[in-house]
DNA sequence: CTGTGTGCAAAACGTTTGCATGCCT
DNA sequence: AGGCATGCAAACGTTTTGCACACAG
């Protein structure tokens, strides 16, 4: 994610507003590596905004999707993540207490694509999922 | 997944037991490299058992999962997938069709831990998901 | 006969949508 | 003023649970 700044420029080149709610929200994912889920984020916004909605938290990050901005992770079995390092990057994720941790291990040149990947699609990336117990939880 | 006459046995040997309906969620997940989701099973189990519901079938995979006989997938954004295919190997999905398709090279030799992995963590096993588009959605 | 498994209905959960109102530009 | 964003409530799809009944062992 580009820094809040540049963000508001980028909605506004779009034709998109800038509201207290989405300032808010660009503030809590901005350098946040902890990746939040989209409760995490309602929670946060709702000590300023007390009767900001789950469909604010959705709608934007679904915006923020659609620019690219942030990138939503798949890792969780119980709900969605949200991560404003869009960089290429892994994760680890503790089995009992679910935190998401990077991995910023760069295995792009070890990870050659079968060959029949290469010849049946149109590969646009990939992701590793470390699964372990953290040292907290251990 | 073993086979389902070793997989009735071990069932047996666990005090649980052997149902029809059981016998043929067992008989679909053998040899199954599709990555089915629940309703896909209970699509098909529906069909010589009319009256089944999703309980069985969730009960079931839960069953198999804790007796490591089946895998969840958590690479579908919509929905679990089960693999009876337990032993290490990756996946590609079409962001498309969400169709799964399994990846068996080796990387394990490859995909070397960080220092702060090994220090922080006991890693379980890591899962590489590939993302792209298939020939037939492209 | 005992207890595990089934199936219905309802709940739970995360997420999405319709719509009237609000407010950024 | 116009149009995008908000927030409520309701809907949604997937998965889970409570409970009475069924049936495998």
């Amino acid at each position: 994610m580009e820094t809040v700044e540049k963000l508001t420029e980028t909605l506004r080149s779009h034709g998109m507003k800038i509201t207290p709610q989405r300032l808010m929200i660009f503030k809590i994912l901005e350098d946040n590596i902890s990746h939040p889920s989209a409760e995490d984020i309602y929670k946060k916004v709702k000590k300023t905004y007390p009767t900001v909605s789950f469909t604010t938290i959705y709608k934007t990050l679904e915006t923020l999707k659609e620019l690219g901005e942030v990138s939503e992770l798949i890792i969780d079995e119980d709900r969605k993540h949200y991560d404003p390092n869009t960089t290429v990057h892994h994760h680890v994720i503790c089995s009992a207490c679910k935190k998401i941790v990077d991995v910023f291990e760069d295995f792009s040149s070890l990870v050659k694509l079968p060959d029949f990947l290469k010849k049946d699609y149109t590969v646009l990336g990939f992701q590793i999922s470390f699964y372990g117990i953290c040292r907290e939880c251990n």
